[in-house]
DNA sequence: GTCTATACCATGATAGAC
DNA sequence: GTCTATCATGGTATAGAC
């Protein structure tokens, strides 16, 4: 990682940063601390924090859009790709129990915030949305592909909430397990 | 309401900017524009930042259990009940679709501030678990009761947060239904 | 391209007058 | 109980040396 560029490097500190600890409460100090440079040499860089954090939902995007191309080249079926989505919690469980769900938590936060960025974040639910309504569209759901999409992402995010107020592993495997369920009882009746 | 001391205007100002703003983003200029007196005085009635937290997190601790033990003496059967709390979903549409849930966006934020004050928000989270594993337990559901407490509340949480960042009223109203139906299917089956 | 130095301003917080 | 200074801190931002 060594060939990385400063710019880079910033990003990669911001991006762990604001999901640790949220965009208002890191300063520019902690991002500099990171990524040992100094707090002055930030605006040659960028000008305003603003600007790190649309880098920060950029690098965020373009690595979701990855993610959900390789699910969807790994995935044989489209009910494979669906669950390849409801493990992630599995996958992230650690993280999502110290730092809630980094999609989620931002998104609410600039909501509070009232951001300009706020949008650019929904965003990223989008993708997700979109991807998962082409899914059960696959999966000959058409009518109701967009409902359920929205439905799967609902009971993830609400997983992810709860799951980091009470710290409860056992929590996110049953309700992972209770997903996995549902998703086959919906495609068996289809 | 003249009759409110201004310790009481000032934590009410603050639970509503507190919703509305987050926490950390709210500063004593804003609460003190709200209630009409100088920031200096502030420290008359509070040594701290944190004492204000610590007062709007006890205020949503009695309003949450008012709230519950309403539903509980409204509620003529355990189911009653719990529709009273899927319902709250579209009584609050509209706050939530513009600032998500005032308990999950509360306890997301804590937890990602690494406040001390965030056992004391996710207990508002303990009183709405505690309280719908009792409704199931009536129910004759005593084994699963805390699951599915866990799984509505999860629910809820999630359909909060993506109605938050889409904006979406139709959404809230179809994951109403749909959890409404989900508990007319546990009832029958028990 | 990276650094130091510096200034600005909002914030949480304090002291003391009325 | 409320006010007006006032302070210290820290996030934000600029200029200019190297």
């Amino acid at each position: 990682m060594s060939a990385e560029t400063t710019r880079e490097q910033i990003v990669e500190a911001a991006d762990e940063l604001f999901y640790r600890q949220g965009y208002e409460h890191t300063s520019f100090a902690d991002i500099a601390g990171m990524v040992r440079i100094s707090r002055g040499n930030f605006y040659y860089h960028f000008k305003a924090k603003d600007e790190i954090l649309d880098a920060v939902i950029a690098l965020r995007v373009t690595r979701t859009r990855d993610m959900l191309d390789r699910w969807e080249a790994d995935g044989a079926d489209p009910a494979d790709r669906i669950r390849s989505f409801i493990r992630i919690l599995i996958a992230n469980r650690t993280k999502i129990m110290a730092y809630g769900c980094p999609v989620g938590t931002l998104c609410a936060e600039l909501a509070k915030l009232d951001h300009v960025a706020r949008q650019d974040a929904n965003g990223i639910f989008a993708l997700f949305r979109d991807w998962l309504r082409r899914q059960f569209e696959l999966l000959g759901l058409a009518d109701e592909a967009d409902a359920l999409a929205l439905h799967i992402l609902a009971r993830s995010q609400g997983v992810a909430a709860l799951a980091n107020a009470f710290h409860d592993e056992e929590f996110i495997r049953s309700e992972v397990d209770s997903m996995t369920a549902w998703l086959d009882a919906r495609i068996a009746t289809s």
